[in-house]
DNA sequence: ATCCCTTTGTCTGATACCGTACCGAGCCCC
DNA sequence: GGGGCTCGGTACGGTATCAGACAAAGGGAT
């Protein structure tokens, strides 16, 4: 702890607040491995620590009271939880936890909150960003009542591909069914349709991206608009 | 304009500001009617006014590059347009429009945000609004992913009937299947449905509210955790 | 190797919903 | 009180997806 380079950190909210303010919430950072399945946040639990990912997915997941489920948004390096920390809300009714297995840092959330009352640009920052996690959900709310399963699957291996280093993904077709509340069996199906046309490959626990600029037409309507929401609001990640 | 007693406000929001705070914006305010199909917010555009219905009820709907839409969510008197000026987001990729007349106040946008800077308590209350905003249209993605069509109408029209004043809510068809994202005669057949149970009646272009109680039942799954979610976040209105 | 468990592939029938079309009924307006 | 428009009811074939069950294949541990 205590001393960590802005420059050498890949989390994009990290990376854009001004050397001041990183540095002053750098002390408190902690790094730790944040293995598949880690909880991030529970539902109407108030979180003790705020989480900026360094690598690997979160999902964050509504759930009916009958326990029905769906995924609302994902976020990597582009993002951080609680976005509730910054609109004085306490707490949210979702499931957050990591997808796919990676790294970042933490802070006590008691801390966070104290910066926020006192650095103004650190918290217009983190109210963008949860504008851009809002509008993502609002896009994936569109995209379950409108598109068919193949194209969501697609949008949704383009937003993880986004967040992931290299072209390979490491999920099973049971996660992913959860994730696009479908059927499982409907999920083998439409990967098998994405490598029949050479979009990606799929492996035992593992989808591959093979042609993205393809993968991202088939997409089509599906995929970009709130890609282009968050660019807009809080500059591009890579 | 300059004479508006806070006692005699609807909007919800406007109530729960202090003495104070109402007082310095009340002398900004303009009471208008809302008509149907008053737009309040254009995609991508920034608002020139912002907007606290007092009556009515204004739909927020994302639209996909291809023209496809759906619902994301709604408010009548229990909200305001634009959400996003507390989180310096500037604009916001929906249409929002008035769905059931009504009437209802505007304010500068550039007044509201110079107020905001300066009146925490308020930057608070509508920032824990853009939250319990953002909650509803994850369960709104949640129910068009997986409830059914009649369960889904259930739920709109609860939500409808709660930000409306008798037991009319005035609509067509085809808005109806336009907010669900479905086609005009399934909605048709959804309300008679609904009908046949004796939860509403339904005439042209008019929904009647006949057993709410059994209404919420039907509805069961979809409907209950974004309003809990407001009322812990915003309190009761009514 | 052998066992076991997770993950994936496939099948069957059922059904919710779609796209489209057409017609009847209510309502406004001259 | 008829013309025309909006709105609502209904019908038909088509299909995306579901529900559930079962079998095969990969991979780790003994």
């Amino acid at each position: 702890m205590g001393e960590i380079r802005q420059a050498a950190v890949r989390n994009n909210l990290l990376r854009l607040v001004s050397a001041e303010s990183f540095d002053a919430i750098a002390k408190h950072l902690e790094f730790l491995e944040l293995p598949r399945g880690f909880e991030l946040s529970e539902p109407h639990e108030e979180a003790d620590y705020a989480y900026f990912p360094e690598s690997g997915i979160a999902s964050i997941v509504a759930r009916s009271p009958q326990g029905q489920h769906a995924e609302i948004g994902i976020f990597g390096r582009d993002g951080m939880t609680p976005a509730t920390v910054v609109l004085d809300a306490g707490t949210d009714p979702y499931s957050i936890f990591m997808q796919v297995q990676g790294e970042g840092y933490r802070v006590r959330a008691s801390i966070l909150k104290q910066m926020l009352d006192e650095d103004a640009a650190v918290r217009v920052l983190l109210g963008r960003y949860a504008q851009a996690l809002s509008v993502q959900g609002a896009y994936t709310s569109l995209s379950n009542a409108v598109h068919h399963i193949d194209e969501r699957l697609a949008r949704w291996i383009l937003m993880c591909h986004d967040r992931t280093d290299g072209d390979e993904i490491s999920l099973t077709h049971e996660f992913l069914s959860i994730m696009l509340a479908v059927r499982r069996p409907s999920v083998t199906t439409a990967l098998h349709m994405l490598e029949g046309r050479k979009l990606i490959y799929s492996e035992r626990g593992m989808i591959i991206v093979r042609d993205r600029p393809a993968l991202e037409q088939f997409a089509n309507d599906a995929y970009g608009e709130c890609e282009r929401e968050y660019f807009r609001l809080i500059g591009p990640f890579s």
